[in-house]
DNA sequence: TACCACATTCACGTTCACGTCAATGTTGAC
DNA sequence: GTCAACATTGACGTGAACGTGAATGTGGTA
């Protein structure tokens, strides 16, 4: 589970509770950080759209900081480009595939199963590329206008100006 | 089911048309030309995204080219841009208020009036434009990290088939 | 005139993305 | 050890955006 990661739970001496120095955040702080909600940050999880934290004793949640940034991406994905949680976890499996798969890809003794990895990898990044792409023309196309839109209304507003004064 | 019209409303031959003869088409055209469902068309209008067609006799919904086209630039709102039926109310209306106006404008006689309407108008375009301006960069963002995993993807291509070959 | 594909209006059902209790457990300061 | 503050897991509720019948009416063609 938690392979490269600086931090390790397992200290070999009596852990002092609550490692705030270990960067752990709980799901109140969290939530607080990227806007969203403490049962948003559940509900991702529940539905595979966030791996799993690591909990206390107890049982509470302690989010690491690549969580945060995990959930900040998501966000932005969601906000910004208006992608289902269905869509955005597609695009960040993919991701973590790739990112786990990383250290196993040296180890990796068939260099055909690499090809076909390197395949399917490559299709599923370039459909991604694909769809940004759609809609960043679209986006370009609403600029222009919104823009030209704009434009317009300064000129109506120097002519009311003249007008006024004149 | 046999529409295969080169869409064109110029079209000035005796040919017979699967349209009322003023450009009309029932709901079912219109489903088919825009990818939305007919009941999609009935719901939107209903909540008054779209402005209500006009009927047959019978009450048969005829649905104009103008009515179309602002199917198409609602459809690509919500795709595209993710944006929620309630925002593209918002800037539909605005839309539709600024076109209605348009006629009203020259016979506006209060000139502090038009000034107050082209504020409120120019900041509801300023917020829709810094919002789209929000997105692109998003966007643009993510097709450079895109774009940037694929030339690595192509880099660890060409590695293996040198390892293959050689 | 009869037919049948396509239309209409209710009205209830569904999926997504969470919100909102309720009952219960955990933490950490005192 | 006590206690308030924060956490947990269900479970049900909600609003948006439609889907899916059912019952009924229309309209062009034969």
């Amino acid at each position: 589970m938690s392979s490269h990661q600086p931090v390790s739970i397992d200290d070999q001496t009596t852990e002092p509770r609550t490692d705030d120095g270990a960067g752990y955040q709980r799901i109140e702080q969290v939530a607080a950080r990227t806007g969203l909600t403490k049962r948003t940050l559940r509900y991702y999880e529940e539905i595979g759209l966030l791996p799993p934290p690591t909990r206390t004793e107890g049982g509470y949640r302690l989010y690491s900081e690549a969580d945060v940034q995990h959930l900040v991406r998501i966000k932005r994905l969601k906000d910004l480009l208006g992608f289902s949680l269905a869509e955005i976890r597609e695009m960040a499996n993919a991701e973590e595939e790739r990112e786990h798969v990383r250290e196993a890809w040296r180890r990796e003794t068939d260099p055909h199963a690499q090809l076909e990895w390197l395949d399917r990898t490559e299709a599923l990044t370039r459909r991604q590329l694909r769809l940004v792409e759609e809609k960043l023309t679209g986006l370009q196309e609403m600029q222009t206008n919104l823009t030209a839109r704009l434009t317009r209304l300064d000129a109506l507003r120097t002519e009311l100006r003249k007008k006024l004064e004149g």
